[in-house]
DNA sequence: CCGGATCCTTGCCGATACTG
DNA sequence: CAGTATCGGCAAGGATCCGG
């Protein structure tokens, strides 16, 4: 999973890693933990409501900037220009300028960004099925 | 999904003599626009990173406050127990208090709250399918 | 052990103005 | 139209103390 490593039980072991165990372990451990603060880094990137709705917003379809300013609804200029520049970064969107005047940009999702997609969807649906379960336990908690 | 309301088109529409939009679609349209705020409410708890990860840390299991705490590993005492809070708001996890001492506090997910679970099981699994490819995508990017 | 309350820092995010 | 830069308010979040 995302979480981190639990390199079980070092009790006294140290931050420094100078302790020789062998090269070979040293370097898979090294791989793993890298890995994992990667993942982790992604997870903390994409983890964010503005993320996802914007993801969602997209869909199977090819949006402007305006196109999405509209779709995703409450969101404002910069957070969605810093949200588009981070999913570009990561790979999940495609951003294509046409060079006409005015300037059209268009945002596309790339195959990975389709496949999270799916999982959004998930949650979505996920959402709406438990409406009314999450609305009365909001209820009978606040008492 | 967790858009808003559409809403189309009520432009001047309807040139027949009495607008007779009858009384029942006026509680129809009140109650979807209610349930789409009400589900964008519930994203927005939940599409947060630590929510995310504390309930993959909990799993299946039953684990204690401080068993959580190092399960999240990054997660300060303050958010650790303000997300469980909301959790258990929403329905999405269960609080058991032993009155022992010193006080025994356990959570485990309900019904709701696994079958988030498998989604964000989804998400995980994603990310680590992506590593390689959004490692990339970034390297490509910066430049 | 758990969690509420307080203080204080950090950075998120919105608003605005300016370039291409 | 799309994007960057800057500033300022305010809420998120960490550290700490105390109380049950």
């Amino acid at each position: 999973m995302v979480t981190q490593q639990v390199r079980a039980g070092n009790g006294a072991d140290e931050a420094d890693g100078v302790d020789r165990v062998n090269e070979a372990d040293d370097a898979d451990e090294a791989d793993v933990t890298r890995a994992d603060s990667l993942a982790r880094e992604i997870f903390s990137d994409i983890a964010n409501k503005w993320a996802l709705l914007i993801i969602e917003a997209v869909g199977d379809g090819t949006l402007r900037f305006s196109e999405l300013r509209d779709a995703v609804e409450g969101i404002s200029h910069k957070m969605l220009t810093q949200n588009l520049r981070m999913l570009e970064r990561n790979g999940l969107i495609l951003r294509e300028v046409h060079p006409t005047v005015p300037p059209r940009v268009e945002y596309t999702l790339t195959e990975p960004g389709r496949a999270l997609r799916v999982t959004i969807d998930g949650m979505c649906d996920w959402t709406h099925r438990h409406l009314g379960h999450i609305e009365s336990a909001r209820h009978t908690f606040d008492a």
